[in-house]
DNA sequence: TTGTAGGCGTTATCAT
DNA sequence: ATGATAACGCCTACAA
C-alpha cells in the first residue's frame, strides 16, 4: 500500500519517523488526498467536503503536522510577525507594559512579536533594522520615535508599516501613537505653579524623552517667572538609586528647593527615600513629582503625584493600526495623540 | 545591455525601482556573477575570490539588497530565531533582566528573539508553542519549567532544542539552567533561625516557584522546631500593593510575628512600606526578607536582605547552551544549577 | 469539490 | 573559484 517515495527512503512509512518534521504532503498522503486539498482543508475548510476535512484533520494529528509559516510566507510575503523595538529591555520601564498589551493584542490576531533592543547607539539600531527586515517582519513598532533623518528615510524606503510609539513628533515615518513629552513637562510646571511651590528642581535622564519633558517644564516655568530651574542629570534607564543621588546633588546645591520633578516614578521613589532618610517630610518640606504612573505609584508612602500614561492603550492602538494597515484598509487615524493626565496624590 | 527579464517588466533596469525588493538574483546580475556565487560572497566570503566579493558587495549597496532569511531558512531549515516564552511580560519581574541578556547574547550571534507570553493557562501555552513552532524557531527558551507531562512530551516530540530557565527540575525536557527554589526557601529559613527570629511568616504568590520556595522554607523551619508558618496568599505577578495587603493580613492574624519572607523584592518593599506606616521599625520590630535582589533592593531604606539570583547569567547561559547545540556540538553541561546567595543587608 | 503546474528567494549538491 | 540544477514547503493560479 505504500506509495513510491522519491526521497532517500529512510523508514518511509506514511507516518514520518521524526515527528514535527511532517509536511503537508505527508498529511495529504496519509489522508489519501492531494496536497492542495489538504491545504484547503486546513486553511479554508468551507470549500472542502466534510468527509475530506475530517480525514485531513485525522492525518494531521496522526503525523503531528505543524504548518511551516516560513514556506507559506515566502510565497505570500507575509510572515505574521511584528518587530517591537524597545530602547532597552529593563524592568521598571513603562515600555514593557505597552509591549505586553501589544503582544497580547497581536497574539489574538495570530501575530507574534519579535523583540529587539535598540540600545542607545546608531550602529546597533541600523543592524537591528537589518535583522528584522531580513526576517521579513510584516510591521515594526518602535518604542520611541526615530530622530535621525537617514534612519527615517531608510525606513520609508523599505516600505514596511511602521508605528512610532510614545513620542509625538512632527515628522512620523508612517504611523504614530503617543503624546507630547514637552506638553507633559509644561503641564507639570503649571501644576507646580498652581500649587504655589517656589523653588522647583528636576532630575533629568540622559534620554530624549526625559530631556523633552525637562524642556517643556523649564519653558512653562519661565512663563511663570521662574528661570534657571536647576537640574540633576542621571543615566538612562532610570533607577531608584539615581533618584537618591540626584536628590542629594540637588539638595547640596539648592538647599531651599521645595519640589522635584523626576524623570520617572522609580526616580521619584528614590527621591522620596532620600528625603525621608534625611528627615525631610514629603510633601511638607519637599514635594516629589513622578512620571509614568507605574503600578506601584499609588501604593508607596506618600502616594505619588505623577503623570499618567496609558501604556496599555499605546500597545493596543499600535497593534490595531498595524493590523488595519496590513489588512489593506486605509488607517482611519494614522497619528494618534493619546495625551496624559496628572494624577494628584499625596507627594506634591 | 539589458538582460531579458521574464517578469512583468516594470521599469526593469538592473537596479530595481522598489528598494528593499531586490533579490539575490538582482545582485548577481548587477555584479555579473551567478546567484550562487553572490550567495557565497555574502554568506561564506572566504571561499570566493576577493575581487568577486567586492563586486558583489558593491552590487548589494547599489541595489539596496536585504537578504530574505525566510527563503534561506526554508532551504537550510534554520531561521536564526529563538523563542523566549515568559510567564508574563511585566516590569517588576526579574525575568526581564534574563530576557535582556538573552536577547543581547543572541543578537551578537545573529539570532533574534521572538517573545511570547505563556500566561497561566494551559490552552494559551499550547497555542503559543504552535505559534512559534510553525514559525520554525531554532530553539525555545522557557522562563519557568514545564510542569505538565503532556506538554513535556510534546516538546520532546517536536525535537527543537529547549532550555528551561529559572527552575531546577528533575525531569528537564532538554537543557536547563536554573536553581532550586525549594533550596532557596530552605536557606532563608536557616538564615531566619540563625538570626534568632522566633515568629516567621510568609507572603506567597500564586505561582509555582513562589510556592516551592514557601515549601522549602516551611520544611526547613519545621526542622528547627517551627511548624505552621503562617502564609498570606497573593496573586502573581507580584506587586507592591500585594506586599502591603499581605502584611496587613498577617499582622491582623499574628500580631507577634517578627520576620516576613516575601515572594519578591517588590512585595518586600510593600511590606516595608506598610510596616513603617504603622509605626513599626524594620528590622527591630519586624524584619523583612525579599527575593530576587532586583536593582532597587540595595537602595531602599532599610536596604533589603534578599536572595540574589544572577538573572543576567541565566539569560547568557541559556543563549550559550542553545548556540552550542545549534552548532551541532555536544552540550558540555546541559543541566546547570546556578545557585543563589543570600545577601544580608539591613532589613533583616 | 478536487487536482496539476509553477514559482516565492535561497542554499545544498554535484559538477566544471 | 564558480556554475547549473534541484529542492525547501506552501499556495496562487488555472483546469478538470
Amino acid at each position: 500500500m505504500q506509495a513510491k517515495d522519491p526521497k532517500p527512503a529512510r523508514t518511509s512509512p506514511p507516518i514520518p519517523a521524526t515527528p514535527g518534521k511532517a509536511t503537508l504532503a505527508d498529511v495529504a498522503r496519509v489522508a489519501g488526498v492531494s496536497t492542495i486539498t489538504a491545504s484547503r482543508a486546513l486553511g479554508n475548510p468551507t470549500i472542502v467536503a466534510e468527509r475530506t476535512r475530517l480525514k485531513v484533520q485525522q492525518a494531521v494529528s496522526q503525523t503531528g503536522y505543524v504548518p511551516n509559516l516560513l514556506a507559506g510566507g515566502l510565497k505570500s510575503s507575509r510572515s505574521r510577525v511584528i518587530a517591537c523595538l524597545v530602547p532597552t529591555i529593563s524592568s521598571g520601564s513603562s515600555f514593557m507594559l505597552a509591549v505586553q498589551s501589544l503582544t497580547e493584542t497581536l497574539a489574538a490576531a495570530g501575530y507574534q512579536v519579535m523583540l529587539g533592543q535598540r540600545g542607545y547607539q546608531q550602529d546597533t539600531e541600523n543592524a537591528l533594522i537589518d535583522a528584522v527586515v531580513s526576517r521579513r517582519v510584516d510591521g515594526i513598532v518602535l518604542m520611541g520615535a526615530i530622530r535621525s533623518a537617514p534612519m527615517r528615510r531608510r525606513l520609508q524606503a523599505i516600505g514596511i508599516p511602521v508605528v512610532e510609539a510614545w513620542d509625538k513628533t512632527r515628522t512620523p515615518v508612517d504611523m504614530l501613537v503617543g503624546f507630547s513629552h514637552e506638553a507633559a513637562g509644561a503641564a507639570m510646571a503649571n501644576y507646580v505653579h498652581r500649587k504655589g511651590y517656589r523653588q522647583a528642581a528636576m532630575i533629568v535622564a540622559s534620554e530624549p524623552r526625559s530631556a523633552l519633558r525637562a524642556r517643556g517644564f523649564a519653558k512653562a516655568a519661565a512663563r511663570h517667572g521662574h528661570t534657571g530651574i536647576p537640574a540633576a542629570q542621571i543615566d538612562a534607564p532610570t533607577r531608584l538609586r539615581h533618584g537618591r543621588a540626584g536628590t542629594a546633588e540637588l539638595l547640596a546645591l539648592h538647599p531651599k528647593l521645595d519640589v522635584i520633578f523626576c524623570a520617572s516614578d522609580l526616580v521619584a521613589l528614590g527621591a522620596i527615600t532620600e528625603l525621608k532618610q534625611r528627615g525631610l517630610r514629603v510633601p511638607e518640606d519637599v514635594a516629589v513629582l513622578g512620571f509614568g504612573d507605574l503600578d506601584f505609584a499609588v501604593d508607596i508612602d506618600p502616594a505619588l503625584t505623577t503623570v499618567q500614561i496609558d501604556s496599555v492603550e499605546i500597545g493596543r492602538r499600535s497593534a490595531d493600526m498595524l493590523m488595519e494597515k496590513l489588512a489593506g484598509k486605509p488607517v482611519a487615524e494614522p497619528v494618534v495623540d493619546l495625551g496624559f493626565s496628572i494624577i494628584e496624590r499625596d507627594s506634591g
